[in-house]
DNA sequence: TTGACGGATGTTATAATATATCGGTAGCCT
DNA sequence: AGGCTACCGATATATTATAACATCCGTCAA
């Protein structure tokens, strides 16, 4: 057991904001965080921004860079615990956010980059728009 | 020429801020656009945003929610005026960034997101990496 | 002409998001 | 034990963005 890595290694507060993610229906900015994590005392943003940033580490989370917020890894089947690209469809009315791995898309994207000699790191793709739900509902369509 | 529309129509403030991010080599914030215009008096955020916004909405600029940044639009070929989507390749060393429009994955983004019902508004996708000069130097690669 | 109205612009103040920096704690090696 | 290191957390502050209010200016009915 001397290479055992990874996962399973989250300390109390890492595991109370995965766990505070899991529940939530929509991302959480960090200071919905802090405020979830009242019932423990007052945390301040460093503590909670270091654990959100071993979350995504760990590949247990995800950054939506167009939201300032954060979720837990719902990429269908995979077992988290390997960082991974992920693409994301939020919704503007209702909040409810799907992840997507699509490999295709980031071959695409990496065909687009190579094509320029530019060499990828970090992709974020991040649509905004209604999921079905809310497009199915008269008010959301903007009429 | 009643129904004249759109582009030509920016106040001094705007046409200032659209020099500034065209001259720039990389993309500023909305902090760096108010520096760069300290020759011309103090300005305000709230005044630096909405011609910042302006922009955006005439199709001379675009924001990158990764770096809460400002280029302008420097989509190869076409005359701006008209809002598009676009991709960005940002590199990590020198800033640099590179618009594209690549209709072919919007349209697999579309894809991706018709099979869940998703109804697609904005897209937000941007690359992080090196630019091929950058990425041809040493000390670029980590080494 | 003139003064009520409305939209655009500018200002002040403050909110929301994120990080620099320091000090404490606990494991670990010598 | 003593010192080293790495992690952890708190105080304070930096960065990004907007709410709320004031001002200016063109429009148009009276
Ligand atoms: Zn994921
Ligand atoms: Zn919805
Ligand atoms: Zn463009
Ligand atoms: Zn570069």
């Amino acid at each position: 057991m001397s290479a055992q890595k990874a996962s399973a290694q989250l300390n109390a507060m890492q595991s109370r904001i995965r766990d505070l993610l899991a529940r939530a229906d929509k991302p959480l900015s960090a200071y919905d965080v802090i405020d979830g994590l009242r019932d423990h005392g007052r945390v301040a943003p460093p503590t909670v921004y270091r654990a959100l940033q071993k979350l995504i580490d760990e590949g247990l989370a995800h950054r939506l860079e167009t939201r300032n917020a954060y979720v837990v890894c719902r990429d269908g089947g995979h077992v988290c615990g390997h960082r991974h690209r992920a693409g994301f469809m939020i919704c503007r009315t209702c909040g409810r956010t799907l992840e997507f791995g699509d490999e295709e898309i980031e071959r695409l994207l990496g065909g687009a980059a190579a094509r320029s000699g530019f060499v990828a790191e970090r992709v974020a793709i991040e649509i905004q728009g209604l999921c079905a739900t809310c497009a199915s509902l008269p008010d959301a369509n903007g009429a």
